[in-house]
DNA sequence: CCTTAATTTAGAATTATTCTAAACTGCTTG
DNA sequence: CAAGCAGTTTAGAATAATTCTAAATTAAGG
């Protein structure tokens, strides 16, 4: 059963690298593996690469770099950018808000539903919009 | 009238320095003329140091940064990490949130009474929430 | 004035991220 | 299924924002 399931999320991973139009590569897989294997998770470039390390699979963080990046183009991730001294990519991509706990850095999804924005003004010029992010932050 | 008026400028700079417990120093009194002297502004590090030497402000780029830091410490700025390339630092400090224009890095203030945020989850664990800001970033 | 602690500064150091150019590898085609 | 090419990966250099260091300067108080 053990080989079963993690066969079957690869073949998984595989498919939505496909339906997204990358190449499915070793270490595409990997990281993809990593990222979407259970519930929704923040990680940093940094924090990816080390789990890729600690998991035995090769890849440099250059390619940690740019597989974030062309999955986040791709809409299978989301960047934040909170802090300014690094950014976070968020497996999840549906409409939500974050906690943002300032002393330990650590992100925390809150459903869309929890909250509710009323009266937004409309973007100068008709511009569009094209999210709306909402980070409650929190002294702990 | 000119002269007056900018000896006025100063006056009031150097108080709100020395209300915040800052030493009013040729740089920290020439950086908040500039930050303060007229409405609202958004600016990052380097702006301000271009600004400050197109005036002939003789100002290191270190002290700017500190000078930034200090500001923000005394609740004279309030830091926003929106595009995690560079920090802004905005001089409104009061209750509002923000437009973002992804296109051009600009950030314009939303009045707070503009946006209504009702349904706020409670934090987690009882923490406090130390501020909320909502951004809502337009393609243009 | 003099002293002292706070501030400023040049330049080095650090950190996250991107770039470069060469090596490698999925995929398609013949 | 072999060949070739575009897309990927990679080590290491490069960049950019920011912080640090240690020495020089300066504001404030007696």
């Amino acid at each position: 059963m053990r080989q079963k399931k993690s066969a079957l999320a690869s073949v998984t991973v595989l498919e939505r690298l496909r339906a997204a139009g990358l190449r499915p590569t070793r270490q595409r897989l990997a990281l993809a593996k990593l990222l979407f294997a259970r519930g929704h998770r923040h990680v940093s470039a940094e924090q990816l690469f080390n789990e890729a390390r600690g998991q035995r699979v090769d890849v440099s963080l250059a390619t940690v770099y740019n597989a974030l990046h062309d999955f986040t183009g791709k809409g299978l991730l989301r960047e934040i950018s909170i802090d300014s001294s690094s950014s976070y990519f968020d497996t999840n991509t549906g409409n939500h808000h974050h906690f943002y706990f300032e002393r330990t850095g650590r992100l925390e999804d809150i459903a869309s539903d929890q909250v509710s924005i009323s009266a937004l003004p409309s973007a100068p010029g008709g511009a569009e919009i094209s999210r709306v992010d909402v980070i409650i932050r929190v002294k702990a």
